[in-house]
DNA sequence: GATTAAGTAGTTTTT
DNA sequence: CTACTTAATC
């Protein structure tokens, strides 16, 4: 067994796998096998009889990343390995949290609110404090208040952080201290608190912190490079020396168990969340935190190809900074890089689209493609032109399920049941079917509740008190012994009979029924598609109570969505896409702008991270990678120019091979698409069809030059003067501005224009 | 208090 | 462009 664990691995492999120690480093580049290397590492520890498996806690970033590793540790060991903790960061805190609440002053039924329930909160506080005459977004707001808590700072720190003379300052503690009450009063943990809050925990309480740590001896962590200060203070809380007053000698040995091994996988040129406060300096100064650590580099890539390494390593080496990196492969040159220049969004994705069906044809299935953008902006025209040509797709992330209005309704019935003292469920249902009851009656609510220092929901019992017109008693009293009835329902049904019953006794299915909405009929699809999903989960989770169906659909990640076995193309974003591999990528929308993202410019280090970003997503490749470009895009209703992203010239020109409007400086009609056109026959017409359209507007514009003050007529918009250029020869951008109104930039070599 | 109409502002990445 | 807020009317 012991031998197996080894076999197929490269010397640093085994070296990372068998190393004993305090702390052990292991950076891996992209492809690098860390993944094999971690589990193998698990399996050795437990085959070894090092360490049981309830001493075992995995840390990652995705359920998917753990499910997969508690799948291939299984592999090697069978049940054995069945007790180890391999969770996220989220849901490992939230199994502590839930268990010791109490100290906390929270009940193991919490609530753990979502970005949206955040933002929705934040959004009261902000409008009742009347702070929203300074001008404060409640994502702005939320996004400081998150910040401060990744840092592990509270509403009293945020005061003495700020510059106190600033009233937009002021006022957002002041709603930070608010929120974190209601956060109290609520029985409710946001994420960001999940792993805070345990923290706090751990300092607060010395005899717990013991405990954990006595419990789990070997704690590996995945994608160290995006812990978070947060992250990073559990991981050393968790691995300090036991305090003497609450050690226990080892049954086994008799010895005073000392601090738990730690290792962490992590690859800085993969750093890609410093939005959501991860900070590389955790892993650049991992061996001063740990001292006696050793560091392990895997440096052989098993994924990709030798041109797909050649031009990541190209791009990425451009940052300054950064520890060298010698990542190689012998697996060979394979193919060259595609670049691809369309016109327009449409005519980047029909080209895309193209290549999949094509690759199709040449067996390449569906579900080994991906394609990857920068923003989910970008997926519509991708979507469109899929559907036209029937190519099965799946959307990852984006509008999520679970963020839609009818859902977010219904799982507020539940919440509403799981923790009555979550006041922003009971008002989120409250007219929710439509009860009569509005903003003014539940204002009254809220005073009494606060006045009486009661929850919302027995406020609502007390209608007597609130002197209200029969009506409107009626409509609370009847919703007051709805959320009884279903109160003593939970305590003996399945939960997704408990959801069933909340939608029917309550009427919200009837009045999406009874809608004239046609989009009220989707609504009740989705609702029933709900049930299903709760039925399932229920299925595989006997024993689960319905707080923790809650909390376990709220920490989902958009990666966990992936189904393996379909035979969809899939779409996501590029840090979605971190962690997965497919056998031919596209990488679209690569403009200055929006790769290196356009926000990315004024923050410092911010270009340094799209390009890693970039980085990530070529080396999700295995055979083929497309990167892919439009000369211009429509997006939010307007068209606007783009230059191509100025990583692109970072890639040694031979490892590519050009294609699309870009080479077409010589001519654009007759080379441009030629290599499009001919070399890639597709099985449907519809797209070079829509290509030649988009060819048949363009004139002959190659030697037209526009200067401010010319008058130009547009085969769309009509005639307009030019306000400015920007560029020269075949690259000119001139901004015009139509008479009917609106204002473009427009290629004037590739317009439909004509100067007047 | 509900429903509809008109207006406005915002648009990165996510556990 | 759209999602969301505000204003106006029933």
């Amino acid at each position: 067994m012991n031998q197996n664990l080894l076999e197929e691995l490269n010397p640093q492999q085994v070296a990372a796998v068998v190393h004993r120690g305090p702390g052990l480093l292991i950076v891996a580049g992209a492809g690098s096998g860390k993944t094999k290397v971690l589990t193998h590492r698990i399996a050795h520890l437990l085959d070894n009889k090092e360490a049981w498996p309830s001493q075992i806690l995995a840390i990652t970033f995705t359920n998917k990343a753990a499910n997969e590793m508690k799948e291939r540790v299984h592999a090697l060991l069978g049940s054995v390995a069945d007790g180890m903790w391999i969770k996220t960061f989220h849901s490992a805190c939230l199994q502590i949290l839930r268990r010791e609440a109490g100290l906390l002053g929270h009940d193991s039924n919490f609530t753990v609110y979502d970005t949206g329930d955040t933002r929705a909160l934040i959004k009261r506080l902000i409008r009742e404090s009347g702070s929203d005459i300074e001008g404060l977004k409640p994502q702005s707001v939320a996004a400081r208040i998150s910040n401060a808590k990744n840092e592990l700072k509270d509403s009293e720190d945020f005061y003495s952080m700020i510059d106190s003379t600033n009233p937009k300052d002021r006022a957002i503690a002041e709603i930070f201290t608010r929120y974190a009450a209601e956060l109290r009063k609520n029985n409710a943990f946001d994420f960001d608190d999940l792993i805070a809050e345990t923290v706090y925990l751990f300092r607060s309480f010395p005899n717990i912190a013991a405990q954990y740590q006595r419990r789990f001896r070997q704690i590996l962590v995945d994608e160290y490079q995006d812990t978070n200060h947060a992250q990073y203070s559990l991981i050393r809380e968790l691995t300090k020396p036991i305090a003497d007053a609450h050690n226990e000698p080892d049954p086994s040995t008799g010895e005073l168990p000392g601090p738990s091994a730690i290792t962490v996988v992590g690859d800085s040129d993969q750093s890609i969340y410093a939005f959501r406060g991860a900070d590389m300096r955790n892993i650049a100064e991992f061996a001063k935190d740990f001292p006696g650590s050793t560091t392990i580099l895997l440096e052989q890539n098993y994924r990709s190809t030798q041109n797909i390494l050649s031009a990541a390593n190209a791009v990425i080496s451009k940052n300054f900074d950064r520890p060298e990196k010698n990542l190689w492969t012998d697996a060979g040159d394979g193919e060259k890089i595609i670049s691809f220049t369309g016109i327009d969004e449409k005519s980047e994705a029909a080209y895309v689209v193209d290549q999949i069906s094509e690759l199709r044809q040449s067996s390449v299935g569906y579900r080994d493609m991906a394609i990857l953008y920068r923003t989910n902006a970008l997926s519509p025209s991708l979507e469109a032109e899929l559907k036209n040509q029937r190519v099965p797709y799946a959307v990852i992330g984006g509008l999520k399920f679970y963020e839609r209005k009818e859902i977010k309704d219904a799982l507020a019935y539940l919440t509403a049941i799981a923790n009555p003292r979550d006041d922003e469920a009971i008002r989120r249902i409250l007219n929710e079917p439509s009860r009569g009851i509005g903003e003014k009656t539940e204002l009254k609510i809220a005073e009494l509740a606060r006045r009486e220092e009661i929850s919302f929901r027995q406020g609502i019992g007390r209608t007597d008190t609130l002197g209200l017109g029969p009506k409107l008693t009626n409509s609370l009293t009847a919703f007051s012994k709805l959320l009884n009835d279903l109160d003593a329902m939970a305590v003996e049904s399945k939960i997704a009979d408990v959801l069933s019953a909340a939608l029917n006794l309550s009427g919200y299915r009837a009045a999406l029924e009874d809608s004239r909405d046609p989009q009220d009929e989707a609504r009740v699809d989705n609702l029933d598609a709900l049930i299903g999903q709760v039925f399932e989960y229920q299925r595989q989770n006997p024993d689960a109570t319905i707080a923790e169906y809650l909390a376990d659909i709220t920490l989902a990640a958009a990666a966990d969505e992936i189904d393996d076995d379909s035979g969809n193309v899939s779409l996501m974003t590029l840090h979605t896409a971190k962690g997965l591999e497919y056998e031919v990528i596209f990488l679209v929308g690569l403009e200055q702008g929006t790769l290196p993202h356009l926000r990315s410019f004024d923050e410092p280090g911010g270009v340094a991270e799209e390009r890693r970003l970039l980085y990530v997503g070529m080396t999700r490749a295995r055979d083929r990678l497309y990167l892919t470009s439009a000369l211009q895009r429509t997006l939010f209703g307007s068209t606007t120019a783009f230059l191509p992203s100025s990583f692109l010239g970072d890639i040694p020109p031979e490892l590519l091979q050009t294609e699309g409007a870009q080479r077409a400086s010589s001519g654009f009609i007759a080379g441009g698409f030629k290599g499009m056109g001919s070399s890639t026959p597709s099985p449907s017409m519809k797209p070079k069809t829509q290509i030649a359209g988009a060819i048949r507007e363009v004139r002959d514009n190659s030697s037209l030059q526009l200067v401010i003050g010319d008058r130009i007529n547009h085969a769309d918009y009509g005639q307009g003067t030019v306000v400015s250029t920007r560029g020269e020869g075949p690259k000119q951008v001139a901004e015009v501005k139509f008479d009917e109104g609106s204002t473009k930039s427009l290629v004037v070599k590739i317009a439909p224009i004509e100067k007047l």
